[in-house]
DNA sequence: TATCTTAATGTTAACGCTAACATGTCTGAA
DNA sequence: TTCAGACATGTTAGCGTTAACATTAAGATA
């Protein structure tokens, strides 16, 4: 009773079953000029003797491997994982499988090493979930040829796919609920400033502005983080004039912004109101529950996956953009000044 | 000037450089026995033609890929997630890459698929961040003799790898603390109770409870997210004994709780204490900041890829336990009654 | 000088699969 | 009866790499 220690390869089925190795392979790729006998016949024998096909082999006879390449920078970040998961559960469901880097800051020689491993591994495509400009240009020079579809806001050349969530049209909804409250003094606590969603967020903030403070806008500059979001804030109440509505740059900083108010005993949303970005978990159970734009990471999956099918079958370049959506809660209310 | 389409091979750098393809494939390998003048040749010949190995054909050749595949159940949740960047990225700081798949409730069916493909993808080791037993058990046996470490708290045999952040001795601390400000009467609001952090979690709980109460524990299921928490303590408020604590499942839930209790005119800590798990980001801007119990993902990421990397050396098998932080905010106090 | 090392290189044969091109073997129409 | 065409199968030759086994040349040892 000799057990081989290496697992059985298509010549052993062959040889078992009684038929040329091929005859296996045509089995195992569905072909369909295979006898519906010989083709149980190689099933069984596939199945008694757990025989498993061997990717690499198959990947370096085809030159495809069904193997997407996911580059996404920041990853500490909720929307960056978000839509990695995403992307990764749509590119399962279409049989292909994911293999995934995640790099901090996105610069060009980190980009150039995981771009370039995607390609030796053999990669159908790839992905690159990124947010900054830097990271986008390093992207594009890295990836050559090969099919890649950019998840950002960023400047991408029109011959190449990209898709993101709109941010611009997101801080607008946000922007125009304040407004429809009757809010015209509206501060906002940014993200990072070489960001590219939190440079769309601010640019549509100021352009929502009227024009009379379009100049003047109260603005400071967070890291994404609560904490910096409780700081702003706090250098906010410190000002003459305050606003009566504040526009945060995410849901985490707003908590901040949240918690900040709360300590200097300014109600939310009678004294001031409060709008987030991302509709993260826990934000339905703020206090009070946070007036935020959700984004659907699962769409963005989705049509990033569609648009790399689309390149690697070397149809025309897309660009999509998926919309936001406003979710009110109860953090934002009429003025009262 | 005609360009091939195809990238070059081993074979082109070596007729290039006049040398033959092994000697090309021992500089590639750091072989020592390569003239240091042929070394620099073939290096430059290289760079000249832009070649860049095939990691198809080296795997199929040696039959190792360096690419670890990981599997996490339920990515929707912070902790799998935060494993699974972690896992990712001590990965690669070691030279592997990683193949990676999320799947949803970890049925046995799922998780043999997505096993399988790792064997079939010719991966060097398997991580599997698991949160039931029956998808650890799954996983078991679906690795065969793949080297293979288990990121759970569920039962796995000796001669298998395991790790995880200590969830038993994490609720203890939360326990020891609200004990230690001399509450007796503490409620919890656990997790999906299929779910190993949640039984442990919980049993943690039960078992700090002073012998008096400790059979009649309030305990109410919740689902992780901040929502279940809110509902949870609206029907724990409906009771005729209030307690003076809640330990919250996790921080998502302890959200819901807080928000809970401040509707109900109910102020923390003076009139109940609440202390979360997992201190994700916003745990330190609620109202009040909460006391948590915090996680090391970046530990656990590297434990889990030294126990695969000794895995692969066929080194024994050994269970590691990371140990989790308590993080006291303002959510805990005395208690006034 | 003859022989034995060793370093540097070359040659051949896998690795396990698929593509492309045979080779039969049936059918059915001329 | 014969031959075209379709179908089922087999044979051969790669895919690009590394492993294993030569081979060569130069220096060391006897």
């Amino acid at each position: 009773m000799e057990a081989s220690r290496t697992s059985p390869t298509i010549a052993d089925v062959a040889a078992l079953a009684g038929v040329s190795h091929q005859t296996v392979s045509r089995v195992l790729n569905n072909h369909p000029s295979v006898s519906a006998k010989t083709r149980h016949k190689v099933r069984e024998t596939i199945a008694t003797l757990g025989y498993r096909r061997n990717l690499a082999a198959r990947t370096l006879a085809t030159g495809n491997s069904r193997i997407i390449g996911v580059m996404v920078t920041s990853t500490h970040l909720s929307g960056p994982s978000g839509s990695l998961l995403a992307i990764e559960q749509t590119a399962r469901a279409q049989g292909y499988w994911v293999s995934m880097a995640g790099i901090q800051g996105g610069e060009p020689d980190e980009v150039l090493e995981v771009i370039s491993h995607f390609i030796d591994q053999g990669v159908d495509g790839i992905i690159a979930v990124v947010q900054t400009q830097t990271a986008v240009d390093a992207t594009i020079k890295a990836s050559g040829g090969m099919p890649t579809v950019l998840v950002t806001s960023g400047v991408v050349p029109d011959n190449l796919p990209s898709v993101d969530i709109d941010q611009y049209t997101g801080a607008k909804q946000a922007m125009t609920i304040l407004k429809g409250l009757g809010h015209t003094n509206i501060a906002h606590v940014s993200g990072p400033c070489d960001d590219l969603h939190s440079e769309l967020r601010a640019a549509a903030w100021r352009s929502s502005l009227p024009p009379s403070v379009s100049n003047q806008g109260i603005i400071f500059e967070g890291d994404w983080n609560s904490w910096s979001g409780y700081c702003c804030t706090m250098s906010l109440l410190a000002l003459e004039e305050l606003p009566t509505a504040i526009f945060a740059g995410n849901d985490h900083m707003a908590f901040g912004v949240l918690r900040a108010l709360n300590e200097r005993g300014m109600k939310v949303p009678q004294d001031i109101s409060v709008v987030g970005f991302d509709d993260i978990g826990g934000a339905d159970c703020s206090i009070p529950p946070l007036t935020t734009i959700h984004q659907d990471h699962h769409a963005l999956g989705q049509a990033a996956m569609e648009l790399v099918l689309e390149a690697i079958d070397g149809r025309p370049a897309r660009s999509v953009k998926i919309p936001t959506q406003l979710i009110v809660r109860s953090s934002t209310g009429v003025p009262s000044r």
